[in-house]
DNA sequence: CCTGGCACTCGTATGTCCAGAGTGCCAGAG
DNA sequence: CTCTGGCACTCTGGACATACGAGTGCCAGG
C-alpha cells in the first residue's frame, strides 16, 4: 500500500502545523496545543488519531510516551516538498541585500559580505563557495620579471579572481622574450576556459628560439599547475555563533558540527552534490557526513550569467524555518550573481 | 606594604602548584590534593595557611566555602611572569611544523596552514593576521587592458600578496600609453614602501601627453586607494571546534567568544596591541573586549626578516597550559617567518 | 467518521537527606 | 616564630522519594 494514500488533506495539515509549531516553540507539540493554535476544525482526539497514523508512517516521532510529537527527517522532507513554498523576501530585505552587497570592493569582499549577510538573514551558519575556476575563463595572464631567472606569473579570471605563482626558470629570461610570450600567451588563452588552455598552448614552445624553450615550458607548466590546483575550490564560512542559539542539545551536537565545518573538504561536498537549478534542501540523515546528521543544509547555485559557477547555502538544525531560509538563500544567490555579472 | 613581600618562596611554589593542578584537572584544588601530588615538604595545614594569604592578596579564589581554590587572573599573571618558562617544542614537533608549512603553495596557503597548525598544536582557537601591507613594499604594479576605457590594476607586494582593482578611465587608453605608464610607474614605485609611493608618483601625470593625463590620474588614485584600503588588515581564524572542549561553563562563555571571534575588528585589536618582541599574554580581564573576559590571548609578532610584519596567536580559556601554548605560538611564528623570508 | 471522557504512562520538578571534601582555627611541639 | 595534627563547621552534589501534569490511547456513543 502506498504510504501517502493514507494521508488525506487533514493529516497533511496536521503535519504542517506540527512542523510550524515545533520550529516556533522548539518543544514537542501535543494534540491539545495544536487545536488551540491552529483552526483545524476538529477536536484534539481526532488530531490524536491522525498523529498516530503519521507516526506509524514515520513522519513524526515521540521522544517518550508522555510527550508531544516531533517531526522526523522524513516529516520535514514531506513538509519541504509538498506542504510549503519558498517565502519571498520583503521589499525591505531585498533593499538591504543589494545595499550591503553593492559596497563590496573586490571579489574577496563580495564573498566575505555574502557570508555575513546570509548568516544574519537566516541566523544560521553560512557557507559560500568561491566562484569555480573550472567553469571560469582566463581573462589575462601576466608575467612579471623579478630577477633574471625568476618570473612571477599572475592569472586573472573572468570572475575577478587572481592567483600568482613564482616561476624559477632554467635559463635567463629577457624582457623582450617575456613580452613576446605574454602577448602570444594571452592571444591564445584569453577568454578561454581553463580546461581548454593546455591544448591551445601545446605548440607554443616550438615557436620560440631554442635557448628559450625550456623557460617557456617551465612557465607554461606552472600555469597548468595553477589552473588545476585552483580547481580545488575555496569555501568561506561564517556565523558559527548562531550555533549557540540551541542550548538544549548542547554540546553534543555543536562539537561535531564545528569540526565538520572546519573541514574544507566536507564543506565542499555539502554544497557540491546538487546539480539541478533551484534551492536544494538536504535534511538530517540525508547528509552524507555523520557529524551533520542532526542538521539540514539549504543550498543553491549562483552564477554571473545563466551558468552556475559556484554554490552557497546555510547549515542549521533540522528544526529550522525552511520557507524563510530557502527564500533568503535564493535571494542572496540571485543578487550575488548580479554583482558578479556587473563587475 | 608591598604585596609580594608576604609571598615567600614556598607560597609561590604553592601558587605554581595550584595553577598546574587546576590546568590539569579543571577542578578547584584543595590543600590535601596539593600535598599529595606535589612534594612540598610541608603538611596540608601549612598549605592551608599559605592559601589563605594567597587568597587575601587576590591571587587565588574560592568558588564557595567548602571548595578548593582556583587561580584568579592576577594569579595566572604572576605565574606567567615569574613562576614558569616558555616550554620549547620537542624535536618531533619542530619537524612536524616545518614539514607542514613547507608544503604551502602560496601566501593564502601559508596563512591557512598556519591557522590549522596552531589550532592543532595548542588545541585552541588560532588567529593569524595576514602580513601587514603598511610595512610592505611594492614589488610590482601591473596594468591589464580590459576594454578601451577599462583597465585592471594589479598590485603585487613583497610578501606575495596580490590586490586587484578595476579602473574606469575618463578617456581611451592605448596599449602604448599603458605600457609606458606601466614601465615608469614600476621604475619609481617598485621596492618602495606603501607610504612613500604617492609622493614618488606625484609628478607622473605631467610627463604624459595632455589627453592622457586624466586617465593617468585616475589610475594613480585607484592605486593610492588600494594601498590605503588594504592597510585594513585581514585576519584568519580557525579551530573553533576546540571551544567545545570545555563543556562545563557552556554555553555561557562560548557564545560571546564566537561572536567576538567573528568580528574582524575585534580580532585585529586582540593581536594589535602588542609592541615589544617576544610572546605576549593577555589574561582574562586584561582583555579589552568584554566577551573575552574569561579567555586569555597568547600572541606574538612574526616577520620575514627582523621586522614584525604581522601577528598571530591563540585564544583559549584563562585556564590553559601557558608554558606549552607560549612555546607553540613562538615556534610557529618563527617558522612562518622563515617561510616568508624564503619565498 | 468524529467526539468526549477516562485511565494510564512517564518525564520533570521539588524536597529531603547524607556523605565527602575542604576549610579555619587552635593548642602544642620544635 | 613557624609548623603540625586535630577538630568542628560549612557547603555542594548526588541519591532517593514523591507529586504533578502533559500527553497519549482507547472506547463507546452520536
Amino acid at each position: 500500500m502506498p504510504e501517502e494514500r493514507r494521508l488525506d488533506d487533514r493529516k497533511l495539515a496536521v503535519l504542517r502545523a506540527i512542523v510550524q509549531d515545533y520550529v516556533g516553540t522548539e518543544e514537542p507539540v501535543g494534540s491539545k496545543a495544536l487545536v488551540d493554535r491552529h483552526s483545524l476544525g476538529v477536536s484534539s482526539a481526532t488530531v490524536r488519531n491522525d498523529m498516530a497514523v503519521l507516526e506509524e508512517e514515520g513522519y513524526i516521532h515521540q521522544p517518550h510516551t508522555s510527550a508531544g510529537r516531533v517531526p522526523t527527517d522524513k516529516g520535514y522532507r514531506l513538509f519541504v516538498d509538498r506542504l510549503t513554498e519558498v517565502k519571498p523576501m520583503s521589499v525591505a530585505e531585498r533593499r538591504a541585500i543589494t545595499n550591503f552587497l553593492d559596497h563590496a570592493v573586490d571579489l574577496d569582499d563580495v564573498v566575505a559580505r555574502t557570508v555575513r549577510l546570509l548568516a544574519q538573514l537566516t541566523r544560521q551558519v553560512a557557507v559560500v563557495q568561491y566562484p569555480s575556476l573550472t567553469r571560469s575563463t582566463v581573462r589575462h595572464v601576466e608575467l612579471v620579471p623579478l630577477t633574471p631567472t625568476r618570473v612571477m606569473l599572475v592569472l586573472i579570471t573572468d570572475t575577478g579572481r587572481v592567483e600568482q605563482r613564482i616561476v624559477d626558470c632554467p635559463g635567463q629570461v629577457g624582457e623582450v622574450m617575456l613580452a613576446d610570450l605574454r602577448t602570444r600567451l594571452n592571444a591564445r588563452a584569453a577568454g578561454q576556459r581553463f580546461a581548454e588552455v593546455p591544448t591551445l598552448l601545446q605548440d607554443l614552445p616550438e615557436t620560440f628560439a631554442l635557448q628559450d624553450r625550456a623557460s617557456v615550458t617551465t612557465v607554461l607548466s606552472t600555469l597548468y599547475e595553477a589552473l588545476v590546483e585552483q580547481t580545488e575550490e575555496r569555501v568561506v564560512m561564517g556565523g558559527t555563533a548562531n550555533l549557540t542559539r540551541f542550548p538544549h542539545d548542547f554540546p553534543l551536537t555543536i562539537a561535531p558540527v564545528l569540526e565538520a565545518l572546519e573541514e574544507q573538504v566536507v564543506l565542499l561536498r555539502l554544497l557540491g552534490e546538487t546539480a539541478d537549478p533551484g534551492v536544494m534542501v538536504r535534511i538530517g540523515h540525508e547528509n552524507a557526513y555523520e557529524g551533520l546528521n542532526s542538521t539540514s543544509v539549504v543550498s543553491v547555485g549562483y552564477g554571473s550569467g545563466e551558468e552556475t559557477v559556484a554554490k552557497l547555502g546555510v547549515v542549521g538544525p533540522t528544526r529550522m524555518d525552511y520557507p524563510g531560509t530557502m527564500g533568503a538563500v535564493r535571494a542572496v544567490a540571485r543578487y550575488v550573481g548580479q554583482i558578479l555579472a556587473a563587475s
